[in-house]
Order: structure tokens, then sequence, then C-alpha cells
DNA sequence: ATCGATCGTTGATCAAGGTCAATACTGGCT
DNA sequence: AGCCAGTATTGACCTTGATCAACGATCGAT
């Protein structure tokens, strides 16, 4: 029940109760009358920090990174969101984080007031709402230990190997990685500054450990190498 | 409805459906047949990484570390959890993280059937698991900003600033901190080492920010100042 | 009160990663 | 094609915090 299995779950997902489109198990169509999709260009904002949070947010196209500042612009990115994720779901009243997209994007704005009404009426909602919520706990403390206690080259190959991890729950080739956001987005994300992102890169072609076939485009060469990388067992 | 306020809101709280003592409003009292509150002393562990997860827990007293391992073992602690708090919302069938109790600590142990059970039972409780869990989501993700972002000073203030916070909400002194864990735990908490933790007690001291009245137990003189410390708005 | 163990502080040095600066690559444009 | 702006890489140097080591403080047990 409390387990963390994403969209693609043997339960009813979360994806299945939103999806106005689908002849869904459960009839809630009518109740997002006030449901509506936006479309966003690359790097435009969602919302800012600060805007009053009125609605909670499904990602149905494209990557948008959500972020905290700090008074004087250092920067953490705290999750890049991809289709199916959720943003604001974690949120008092008023944001202390942006969101802004990365590339062309699409997203659904669900009221608040609907996410109430389905949680009320459909108990199967926010059960989905308690796997999603945990799965995101879950993976918000690996990134605590990745950013409090491991090595930059370390930082990376995590951060590769979780995409290549994300590919294979979506049924892609692990091996192919797509990097939609620049380099300043992945140091803002891993708390490193872009020099060191790319020079740990560049480690990283040297040891064939992975290849680049553009700048946003990785491919992994030697899978078990980077997972000890990312566990730290050599250098 | 998913604003994140705790145990002291204003809707039912999740500790009023689990507090068997209480003449709770809704009468779940034989539910909890198999729940049963364990003691813990002193650096004993509620479980290691590895072990399967039967339960939820609950702290009722003291505070218990949850944190997780490197293969070589540097450790990176999650969160401190105080009473009120839950553990194991987040997991799925085998904990990666270990929960050490810092002092002595006394816990409730709920079967994950009970959880079910009452999630399935009680609309309400799922609710209030939902605040529960966007809570500690949004707790974490400060937590991600301050590993990320802030240099050493600004951890160690912004640390204390946060346990300050955490009384004012239990309707403490908030100028009167209790720490429980010593300085490498704190130092496991901030990815740092003892002694970066110990040098900038000490600078926080000499700004006459703070003093302590033993290791264990931080006055704090100037709180405007600690909060400016935390934020970076000066060394 | 004394001892010993654990914990915390302080100092000297070192290295990982940040900063600054120059160079090279990339992709969209006419 | 060639240009330009944005982005990535590489190198030289510096700073923050880690490491290594010594010293103090604290607390419980005898």
């Amino acid at each position: 029940m409390l387990n963390a299995t994403t969209t693609k779950g043997n339960k009813p997902s979360i994806a299945q109760w939103l999806d106005n489109g689908s002849a869904g198990q459960i009839k809630i169509g009518h109740s997002f009358s006030n449901t509506n999709d936006k479309s966003l260009q690359a790097h435009e904002h969602l919302f800012v920090a600060g805007d009053a949070q009125t609605r909670v947010y499904q990602i149905l196209e494209g990557v948008v990174g959500f972020y905290e500042l700090l008074p004087d612009g250092r920067r953490q990115i705290v999750t890049f969101c991809h289709p199916g994720d959720f943003i604001g779901l974690d949120h008092p009243e008023r944001f202390s984080h942006s969101a802004e997209a990365l590339c062309a994007a699409k997203v659904r704005c669900i009221p608040l007031t609907a996410m109430d009404r389905l949680i009320s009426s459909e108990p199967g909602f926010g059960q989905a709402l308690l796997r999603v919520l945990s799965s995101e706990l879950a993976e918000t403390r690996e990134q605590l230990l990745s950013l409090g206690r491991k090595s930059a080259h370390e930082k990376v190959a995590t951060f590769l190997l979780r995409i290549a991890r994300r590919n294979e729950r979506e049924g892609a080739n692990a091996c192919d990685l797509h990097l939609p956001m620049k380099r300043s987005e992945i140091a803002d994300y891993l708390g490193l500054t872009i020099e060191t992102v790319s020079r740990n890169i560049t480690k990283l072609k040297a040891s064939n450990c992975i290849r680049l076939n553009s700048n946003s485009r990785v491919e992994v060469l030697d899978m078990d190498l980077l997972e000890s990388y990312a566990e730290g067992d050599m250098a």
C-alpha cells in the first residue's frame, strides 16, 4: 500500500484518475471541468517563489526544473520533473520554490479544490497520492546522501545512473541517456559548479565509462563501472 | 487539505487516530490489537538497512536518527525524528536506511496491515497521512538547499534555527535549544566533519549570536543575527 | 576525589572543488 | 557557407573545509 511503485503499478494509478481522455474505470470526468492544460516554452516559468498555491501540476510533456534560491542568487534544483510527475503536492499556501520549463513542456493544472474533492470522493485517489508522495520522499532522501556525502565524481556518476534507471523503468534503452538540461542545471542540481561537472564528465569519458554523442546525448559504455563510481567504490 | 500543518493542526491529526488511550472522536481502538510500543536505549537500533519493512513507527519519546550509509562507511543522517514523527512512511519493502535512538526513546510500532486497514476504513486517516508526508517532503527539500548550496557556517546556523523553530511550534522557549545529538551526528546531518561543526559553533559564540550553557544546551542570544547567518546574508 | 573513556575544541597542513580567465564547440541565422 | 550568441571545456590559481594530531572538558564509575 505504501509501496512506492509509480504510474505503471498494478494498482490504479493517479494518471488514470486524472486522465480525462481515458475511458477510466472510475468516472470522474466532469469533476475536472476546471482543469486545463498549459503549454510552456523553454525557460518559461510555471510559477515563481512567493506565488500563492492554488493548483497542483502534472507534467504531460517535457521536463520542468523545480528549484529554490538563496537571497544572493545561489540556486538548488530540487528535482527534475518528467512526464507523469507532480509539482505542488508538498506545499503550504505559498510556493517557496519556483518551477521553470527546461524545454518546451505541457502541464496539466489541477485546482486544489478538485484535488480535495477527489481525495474525499475517491478513496483510491488518496492512496495513489500517498504512493506518489512516499516515492518522492524516498528519492529526495537519496539525493540528500548524494549532496551531503558524495564526491563530485560520485555525484555525476550517480546522476547519470539515475537517468539510466529511469530509462529502464520507462522501457527505454538504459545506455542511451538524453540530458534535456544544460551543465549549469546539472551543477545546480548536484551542488557543484559547471566547471566541476564538465571536468568529471570528461573523466568518465577518459575512463571509457561513457561517450558523448552530443552535449546532451550520453552513451553509457560500462554500466557496472558507472555503478561502482556512483557508490564510491573507486576513484 | 494538502497543507503541511503538523500534529497540532486544526484538522483531526494522525496522533488522534493512533492514540489508543484518547477518547478519540473516532473509535478505532480495537484496530490496534497488534500495535505495541517499544523502548530503546541510547544508541540502540530500531532497524538497520536491509531489514524487511513490516511496520511503520511513530516516536513517542526521545529522538531517533534516520540515516543511510555508503559502502565505505560515510554516513548521511536524513532526519532526526522527534516525538510525533513517523518513520517508514516512505519505503518499499526493504529499508535502505537505518534508525538508531540517540537517547533513550520509546516508539509505537504499527503493522503495515493496520495502516492499510485504517487508510481504507477511515478517509480522514489517509488525509492526515498526506499532510504528514507533504510536510516531510517540504522539510527534506529545505535540507537539500542546505546541503547543496550553503557554506558550513550557514549550515550550522540553519540547523540551530530549525531547532528554535521547532521549539516555537511546540510552545517551548525558542531561544533555549537542547541538542540531544553529539557533534558527530550534527556533522553527518549537515554533510560536514565534527571539527568544522565545532569551529562554526565557536564562531557563532564569538559573534555573540549564541552561548553554550553546556555541550548540548545552546542559548540563542540574537535570533535575527542567527536568521541572517542562516540565509547567508553575511559571513 | 581520582581515573579513564568519551566527547569536544583548537591548530597546522592538505586537497577537492570553486573562481577567474581563455579557448573551443554548437546550433540557429541570414 | 560564415557569423554570432550561447554553451561547454580546459587551465592556473585560490579558498573552504577535510585531515591529522594534540590537547581539554565532561561525566560516570569506583
